[in-house]
DNA sequence: ATTTTAATACGATTATTTTCGTAGATGTTT
DNA sequence: AAACATCTACGAAAATAATCGTATTAAAAT
């Protein structure tokens, strides 16, 4: 699986969401915040479909394009280069930093210190 | 100030780490993972100076070059892009996520819990 | 049935990024 | 001083990504 361009990883972004959409569908979302033509988002959809990075259904005239990726491993990978290209492979200095920037909520506090603990109780 | 391409952040990253450099020596850190050209090498960083992401001290016939923007803005931005793009708008999602795949040191899951009581402090 | 609307396919254009080749200048070695 | 190595500058080609226009087909509305 290749790594998805800036564009690809919009539309992946919203198809995670909202689990399948048609061309229609996710060019609306993406009107939102940007301002390309509907035949752009079609053929974007349509590359991705042909790097099989997501699958379609075409029984109906209406396409309808669910992930064919793995949201983890995109993420997984995602970050991955990040941490190697910005942070200098320090995968510690990209969760710094990213808490510093989150400002995160007691609930979320919390969450991540659970899953702390939990990390250590798998090294005893 | 612009974001970085995926080649000119790989320089920019050795920037941070070696403070300033020439291209031959960039060429040679990029050379251990990398198969371009010296030239191309050089173009990069000249193309980067243009858009004044790094500057350079011209007084020698071997230009030394030095990051110009700030690494943990870069940081910044990069993370807010990655979080919007492929983690649904949340940063608590990356966290967990980075960490799940760090297998953080007793030491490093240290400093993370220091960072998250001094995180609560602030609030209260 | 005709017209209008909405969809796909697909080539072509444009923009961006990456790569390299060549020329010319400046040092270095012999 | 001649030959060689090592720089920078810079244009241009190649590769990749993003955008759009047009043709065609299918469904919906009148």
């Amino acid at each position: 699986m290749s790594k998805p361009t800036e564009s690809e990883l919009e539309i992946l972004s919203l198809l995670w969401e909202m689990k399948q959409a048609s061309v229609r569908q996710i060019h609306e979302r993406l009107a939102e915040t940007k301002d390309t033509g509907y035949t752009t988002t079609l053929k974007t959809m349509q590359n991705m479909h042909a790097k099989q990075m997501v699958s379609r259904n075409e029984t109906q005239r209406t396409h309808i394009y669910s992930p064919a990726t793995n949201q983890k491993d995109t993420q997984k990978s995602l970050l991955r280069n990040l941490v190697s290209t910005a942070f200098g492979g320090s995968a510690q200095k990209l969760v710094l930093q990213a808490l510093g920037e989150e400002n995160p909520s007691k609930e979320e506090v919390e969450e991540i210190r659970a899953f702390l603990d939990q990390l250590e109780n798998k090294k005893s």
